[in-house]
DNA sequence: AGGCATGCTGAGAGCAGCTTGAGAGTGTGC
DNA sequence: GCACACTCTCAAGCTGCTCTCAGCATGCCT
């Protein structure tokens, strides 16, 4: 679990860091807005601790410049109770949750840990072709309740191929897709793909979700054959 | 219905033992966090009323300790609000409710009617993968009833594979989310360490519960293998 | 039917990707 | 300050994936 902290006060951040390292998450730090807005945004954190009162940029910012972008980071905010700023802000301009300074430190960990259990993950739909399955995340294939082991390349190829299902695709078209090159390459390669394809999806199964449309392409039958 | 009173104040216990037993429940005291673990541990309750602070061992270590040992009898937490502690620490460690005080005797009754009500197969959030289950707040893991020591990498490497099980997680995922590097680092340390897990994981148990995915990286099975 | 174009497939070379054991470096508890 | 556990690097070895090649099969046209 990657964290990032932004957090002015380098005491604090260091004490944050070394905590929440022992506790098994990867940690990385920011010390302004602007520069804790850019890191946010690369996208590769589980969760962001917050301050409010940063330099440069309030949290308050960050948080609102995330969500503008559509990103919905998982985002814990700390602020010190001054009464400038207050909890009902924070949670307005889309942090997921608040902590007001002095907090104690299981508190922390605790509630990152539950926004990190509600941050569950969205997994995109399968793809589905009469009883062909293909589940792109988890990257199995099945027909009906078979689960059919393809290998990366092959993989792809009926990848393309079942996002196009229905469709006539050429064999330029999968080389440049599925191969990433286009012009040089020796189509005959594709052939023997298909091939591949064809004898773990059909031929066990006496079916013809493949189709060879002479001087053209291939179709994958949205039916699955 | 027999309750568990754990509270330290003599004075608080005993009108607690007296209100509730009037409300036609049996109610037995202990007036320290040791004595009371050992009682729960009994397993004679049909729910625990726990004090946060109490000499010998703390309530939070009480309830940690009962969920450690599979104990998924309701607890219901009290604590005074003085910032140590409080709420999300009790909830994520495995209570199932939690009152502060100063509290109204009315509520403790009805909280507490409550969580007999749902009895105590809820369990905490733990993730589980078929037989494989990781206790984040515990950390620990199990394979059906044997737990499995794991080292701090190991732990966090299986996390975030089950926090994402049935999906194939990249190598660079990896590095990014478990270990505190992305980019520059070398990805054999994963292939090390999936290696590590499997023989503690899988190995014995004769059991796959990580897949490679050659090309791409690991998934692990969300019915344990 | 014959001849040509197009598609299919078996064999095998080369190599990327994965696993594993050994061991150095670092941190931690007694 | 010693012993042990943990983390990580390195390199050797293996597995099986990818692709090429060549020969064969099939379809299409005259």
């Amino acid at each position: 679990m990657r964290l990032l902290v932004v957090e002015d006060e380098v005491r604090l951040a260091r004490a944050l860091q070394k905590g929440l390292r022992s506790e098994g998450f990867a940690v990385d730090l920011s010390h302004d807005g602007a520069s804790g807005l850019e890191s946010a945004r690369s996208g590769h954190y589980d969760a962001i601790v917050l301050d409010v009162m940063l330099p440069r940029l309030s949290g308050y910012e960050v948080v609102r410049a995330l969500r503008r972008d559509r990103n919905w980071v998982p985002v814990l905010m700390l602020s010190a109770k001054d009464g400038e700023y207050d909890e009902a802000d924070g949670l307005d301009v889309g942090a997921d949750d608040y902590l007001t300074k002095p907090f104690s430190y299981v508190v922390l960990v605790a509630r990152l840990r539950a926004l990190l259990r509600r941050g569950a993950p969205k997994r995109p739909a399968v793809l589905a072709a009469g009883d062909l399955v293909l589940d792109p995340a988890a990257k199995q294939v099945a027909r009906g309740d078979t689960p059919i082991p393809l290998t990366a390349r092959e993989f792809s190829l009926l990848e393309y191929l079942m996002r196009r299902s229905g469709e006539v695709v050429s064999r330029f078209d999968l080389l440049e897709h599925v191969w990433d090159a286009y012009g040089a390459s020796d189509a005959n390669v594709v052939e023997v793909y298909v091939g591949y394809l064809r004898r773990k999806i059909d031929t066990p199964f006496g079916r013809a979700a493949v189709t060879t449309v002479r001087g053209v392409g291939y179709r994958l039958e949205a039916d699955g054959g």
